[in-house]
DNA sequence: AATGAATGAGGGTTCATTCAT
DNA sequence: AATGAATGAACCCTCATTCAT
């Protein structure tokens, strides 16, 4: 990966993030990086390549997220990890989560494979706490900390971090 | 409002709702609504003017569906309401739904305003029912709901009546 | 003539003289007229029709512009009004020479026949007057008074009733 | 400057001369060019850009006719030079002159800061020759070589070697 | 690898004009 | 006589993409 690919790259997530894939044009990203509109063609043969470069990329972001929660025994852990995950993202990484939140929208991305391993890990957790309806449970709580990741991400007025410690208490953490 | 004014608003709605609205295109609009393109921008201005006439019509689908909510005066009922809205939902306003949530990321539209009366009329429920922290409570109650309509519109294997009824007894109602 | 075609006339006038014939659309005129768009057609045909029932309109302000200079029997008379003609002309016909102006270059109108009647007389003068070549002294001093309308009309700097007096004294007047 | 560069400017000079500015589209320029459209926005930006472009070419024309008049000494000179000028132009510039009379109409364009320079040669050029009113004189044959270009580009009948003749004579050089 | 010229299709929008009422 | 809905062609301009260098 050279400099310049990386440049490319950086330019178009900040980009779609902001501004969404559509509404993007190459020549703004080429602009942005500083860089010829050639030269994204060349290195991603056409604007759906990018994206899905940039999404190759992000994808690594995603398992590392999940892999310390998916490997944890202990059930409590595992609950409270999940609570805990959308106050473990990066700054520097904003963008990136926008933009998965957007495409979900705009093209429609499925994002139910991804989130299966947290969604398995969850209701094993709640089964070993006697829960009543321990995959319901755990589907409840994928939906909670992606409307936490949605409302962060749109700059919506909640305090995540309060939130985060009133569901920690209402699941007894 | 004519005829064609209305052909035009169903054919946006539609495909706004389908492709976004950047990747749809007014000509296209045009040919779905058996309309001559220019009419649109007679009618509407122009590319923004129509979107806006489709939320302002939709705007009142809001109003009806949190009124019912709102006016409750036993605390239960407005919490089993809010739980249910999703449910109350007609199928023959999917676009219309679907394209509200769409906007939320594609032009950065915030919703938080119109959600305030149904957040308050929670957040007076759950004080009248003594929970500790009603606010909050109404907070995420909102996001689950919230949540619950993301996965629904975006075609999510999550069981919509199911998650319902686990709610419910949750809450205990 | 009805109320709302002199409106029509009047709006067009205004603008043609403005912004040019191509570049004012019959939108324009109808919303300066305050008339529906389609009454445009329906009185003048087309848009060329409009321009050509101005022109028609203003053709006697030319002629009774021209009449007093050529029916004086007085050589010398003769030079004097033609000198000040520019400065007898109403401000409220402004609009209406300087579409006779922009007419010329923008639709390259000739406007030689026009002038064949005064050029006529002033040649006769000059010849009574012994001038040595009377109808190259004729052209020049239209050539002066056209170019003054011009300048004054394109708001130049220069000073009309200055030059007036400048070129009376000139002709010995 | 590219070749294709070239081809557009000249072509739009052609058909902004002919039909001017406002009559002419941009395809019709492409057309003319035997170029795609999109060229002419790549390398001028926009319809303007690409006026301002042929005015900037044309500035120099201007210039160079305009520098043999003032840096002259002798005052006969000047003003024989001054009526001469208009014979001076090339054929091949037709074009480019009939756009500079047309715009000063067309988009109300102010020549007179670019006259400044040779009103000023000819008012000192009269004052030497103890003329009594030497701004006057030095306008009035502005004047009548504007009113000369004027006639020989809308292709009136006057004949302008004649009239320079006559007016050489006139000022008895 | 990298550029910048070049393109054709399509973008949103305005135009002059017609037609039913 | 007068309107306002409706149209299709044309408008200026941007798009993703290709190609010679």
């Amino acid at each position: 990966m050279t400099e310049k690919q990386e440049k490319i790259l950086r330019a178009a997530l900040q980009l779609f993030a902001k501004e969404g894939y559509h509404a993007t044009s190459t020549s703004k990203v080429a602009k942005l990086a500083g860089v010829s509109e050639g030269l994204i063609f060349r290195h991603f043969g056409n604007k759906e390549g990018l994206l899905y470069a940039i999404l190759a990329v992000g994808e690594n972001k995603m398992k590392t997220l999940f892999v310390d929660i998916v490997m944890e025994s202990e059930p409590k852990q595992v609950i409270r990890k999940t609570i805990e995950m959308t106050s473990k993202i990066d700054v520097s990484d904003y963008d990136f989560w926008k933009l998965q939140f957007k495409l979900k929208w705009e093209l429609e991305i499925n994002s139910d494979k991804k989130m299966e391993p947290l969604k398995m890990a969850l209701t094993n957790a709640f089964q070993k706490l006697k829960y009543e309806s321990p995959k319901m449970e755990a589907q409840l709580l994928i939906l909670f900390i992606d409307g936490m990741g949605s409302a962060v991400l749109k700059g919506s007025s909640l305090n995540p971090t309060e939130m985060i410690q009133f569901l920690l208490r209402k699941y007894e953490l």
